[in-house]
RNA sequence: GGAGAGGUGGCUGAGUGGCUGAAAGCGCUCCCCUGCUAAGGGAGUAAGGGUUAAAAGCCCUUCGAGGGUUCGAAUCCCUCCCUCUCCGCCA
């Protein structure tokens, strides 16, 4: 949600903005329906206060034991009166909070113009891209091989975009999550945390996925409207939903490691080969929530924080910014960090990292007492994958295979997988199928 | 699943139809007193919204959520959600 006093103030300003994402603000219309609803709130409100100061008068008349019956006869045609005057009210504020909820965030004024995903900005690489004296697999082909990633059975299991990994295939996967989280919180202040992994109407709505973008999510069926969360930003988020944060306590620092589901409508066909984008997986996620002054600085450190997991795997990995046509609704910027894979040979999206400024914050009500005014205030809220750990397993098989088709494992990773230097093909090192 | 008790401001907690946006306490802010420490005294302190260029002031809304009764609801009625206690079941 946008600042309403930024929208009544300076629609322009808006609107030029929101033209940066090709979405076009109807400032007329806008300006339009925020009149009436004035009009319509001051009719009401100057109602209201009569009904109360005669219902007032009528207890004040009894008490004196006087006669009250033309009194009430009189505030009960006032009643009726209000009753009119609320119902277009709320019929024309409910279409004015459609209107201002449905709006993207503003964008940061350096995110790079653009309208899709060939026009974001590189603006850094580390590492090199591994060269092989062979032709390398991708991960499909190096996991079928090994028996360890099994796509078959997912999909007897689930369907499509699923996948099962068995044996030392699985507990690299595992390491990999609990080397991320060791890192993150030991080294970089995060405060580990377990959420639900149903997510309710409202804390979707806190975060932006509801109302516009109930087709990516899976719903659960049951007299309680659930959702499995798409990831775990909106638990973590959501946490400061509807409170007000002492300044002490921020920032707020927080990670989780949880599956995310996904529906994947409208990318059908897109990425089918292997487990790069599937219905279920796993990542850790990190969320920052701050002080506004401190967002920028804070975008800067989350990203950082995740580049560190791609630099101590060894991971060739580049960073960009998303340009203005590929930046979600809900951020004013985003960092993708992009990792080499051999499969594919190119780089391709591992981690998100976005700053929020107040969007989250105003639709989630999450607030802050700031100590100069005194006030509530919205808060910033951040958050990054840090990262996403089935990609994180797909860089891994890809960049560290050998020519036998074993796969190495990064230095970091072994005490995590009791000293194992390699996976390999052997029949005792997966489990039974 | 059965039985019961509850959900009130940043927190604890009083409040069964108008004098209650809400006693009291804690916390916090400011002031006074006290030459440290400790203690004491006074004042202030909910949020959201409207009116305003902005503020002050004034007004509206909010006592878990949504409906209803009434001239008037924290208070009465209905539905739902959540928390706690006991019993049962259970990873």
């Amino acid at each position: 949600m946008l600042d309403p006093r930024l929208l009544r103030n300076d629609p322009d300003a808006v609107a030029r903005n929101l033209a940066r994402r090709g979405y076009v603000f109807d400032r007329g219309g806008f300006l339009k329906l925020d009149a009436e609803r004035k009009r319509l709130q001051v009719e009401v409100e100057s109602l209201r206060q009569q009904r109360n100061t005669r219902s007032k008068a009528i207890g004040a008349a009894r008490a004196a034991g006087e006669d009250i019956d033309a009194l009430r006869k009189e505030v009960g045609a006032l009643g009726d009166k209000l009753a009119k005057a609320e119902a277009s009210l709320n019929a024309v504020g409910g279409t004015l909070d459609e209107v201002m909820r449905g709006l993207p965030n503003l964008l940061a004024d350096d995110v790079p113009d653009g309208v899709d995903e060939s026009a974001n900005l590189e603006i850094r690489r580390w590492g090199e891209p591994p060269e092989f004296d062979f032709e390398p697999k991708d991960h499909a082909d190096l996991g079928a091989a090994l028996g360890m990633l099994d796509l078959e059975s997912a999909a007897k299991l689930a369907g499509s975009r699923f996948v099962v990994l068995h044996g030392d295939l699985a507990r690299l996967h595992r390491a990999l999550i609990q080397f991320m989280l060791d890192v993150h919180t030991t080294e970089h202040g995060y405060a580990e945390t377990y959420v639900p992994y149903l997510a309710n109407k409202d804390a979707l709505f806190g975060t932006g996925q509801l109302p516009k973008f109930e087709e990516d999510l899976f719903a659960v069926s049951g007299d309680s409207r659930y959702f499995l969360i798409p990831t775990a930003e909106v638990p973590l988020t959501n946490l400061v939903r509807e409170s007000i944060v002492e300044a002490d306590r921020l920032p707020i620092r927080l990670t989780a490691h949880t599956p995310c589901f996904r529906s994947e409508a409208g990318s059908y066909g897109k990425d089918m080969r292997g487990m790069f984008r599937h219905h279920q997986f796993e990542k850790v996620e990190l969320v920052h929530i701050v002080r506004p002054e401190d967002s920028r600085a804070a975008h800067e450190e989350l990203t950082g924080n995740a580049e560190v997991i791609l630099k101590r795997l060894g991971l060739a990995y580049r960073v960009v910014t998303l340009c203005a046509g590929d930046t979600g609704a809900a951020a004013a910027k985003t960092y993708d960090l992009e990792v080499w894979l051999p499969g594919q040979n190119r780089y391709r999206e591992i981690s998100s990292c976005s700053n929020f400024e107040a969007y989250q914050a105003r639709r989630m009500r999450a607030r802050w007492r700031n100590p100069e005014t005194g006030r509530p205030e919205p808060l910033h809220t951040l958050n990054g994958s840090g990262v996403a750990a089935g990609r994180a397993l797909i860089a891994v098989i890809e960049n560290y295979q050998q020519a036998d088709g074993a796969i190495a494992i990064p230095e970091v990773l072994r005490p995590y997988m009791g000293g194992c230097e390699a996976i390999v093909n052997e029949p005792r090192m997966r489990e039974t199928r």
